[in-house]
DNA sequence: ACCACAGGTCGGTCTAACAG
DNA sequence: CTGTTAGACCGACCTGTGGT
């Protein structure tokens, strides 16, 4: 089919066009050429390939002759059958994978890609006491890990001390957005206690009466109405990411520190999101 | 005043791992 | 094998902001 659909496609631009003019890059619109789960797609430099606006259009560009990675990291690119796939743009704006042509619609993995931690890469934070950890994705055909994001985490006392992450300005308004967002994940090995758990405000309200010993001085710092409680405040924001597959990659308890609800919700809603800068942004607690 | 949106919580369900 | 528990996922809902 996809075959067939290419050689269709080629055949209506060459008749409209009568040369490929108009064609000799692969540009998508990322939101009507790519598939509902899209492969991640790197480029010869190992750099993500991100949209950029342009026009009120978010749009993906592959020059000719270039080649990318696509890659399902967790699933698999579902008309191949198989996790990752070099891919050549064509001058026909398609993407030739060993000795057939595909289409960028025909090229989506069954489900949305899996990030993994690649955990103890070496020592970090003053005096050495925190142990980083890197969350991206395994790219095995490269035999690389793409880096998301980097977490110094304190094992002793079970808490994050800062995270790194790098910030795409130039293309954070072509970023992908849907208001769906994933649960936050413990991973294993990380936390002793219940993370999901302890951030509960039932939980919270409990350990404030036990420190406090009263009641309704409890609740005073404790309620639910006026967003006095302390919410999981990402260190390195799912905002700050393009793709979803890097957004989704922040829903990590180790990516997260205690907030009051009232600043998360509030002042940070209104100041963050729209970042214009390019460069790596460090959170530290 | 009303509504859409974005960043949150919370509870239910499913599944896999593990202990008895 | 069975019961328990933790993690993942999903939908319903809450709140403040900003646009109409």
């Amino acid at each position: 089919m996809e075959l067939e659909r290419g050689i269709f496609t080629h055949f209506v631009l060459i008749t409209i066009f009568s040369a490929c003019v108009y064609c000799s890059d692969c540009v998508w619109n990322k939101d009507k050429d790519f598939p509902q789960y899209p492969p991640l797609i790197l480029d010869s430099s190992f750099e993500f390939v991100l949209p950029v606006e342009e026009d009120g259009n978010r749009v993906v560009r592959v020059a000719a002759g270039e080649t990318v990675t696509l890659a399902c990291p967790g699933d698999e690119i579902e008309n191949l059958h198989q996790v990752e796939a070099e891919a050549r743009c064509l001058e026909n704006g398609l993407l030739a994978i060993e000795n057939s042509e595909w289409d960028m619609a025909s090229l989506g993995c069954g489900d949305d890609v899996k990030e993994v931690i690649f955990r103890d890469q070496g020592a970090c934070g003053a005096g050495n006491i925190g142990i980083l950890h890197e969350i991206g994705f395994e790219i095995l055909s490269a035999e690389k890990f793409k880096k998301v994001l980097r977490v110094c985490f304190d094992p002793s006392l079970e808490t994050t001390l800062y995270t790194e992450h790098l910030i795409h300005g130039a293309n954070i308004a072509a970023k992908d957005i849907d208001s769906s967002r994933p649960s936050f994940k413990s991973s294993t090995g990380f936390f002793s206690v219940s993370m999901s758990t302890v951030y509960s405000q039932s939980s919270q309200l409990e350990l404030m009466i036990k420190l406090l010993g009263d009641e309704d001085l409890a609740h005073q710092i404790i309620n639910t109405h006026k967003q006095f409680y302390f919410a999981k405040g990402h260190m390195s924001p799912d905002a700050d990411f393009v793709l979803m597959a890097n957004q989704d990659a922040t829903y990590y308890y180790i990516n997260a520190l205690p907030q009051w609800q009232a600043f998360n919700n509030g002042n940070w809603k209104v100041g963050g999101g729209a970042f214009l800068a390019h460069g790596w942004s460090y959170s530290s607690s």
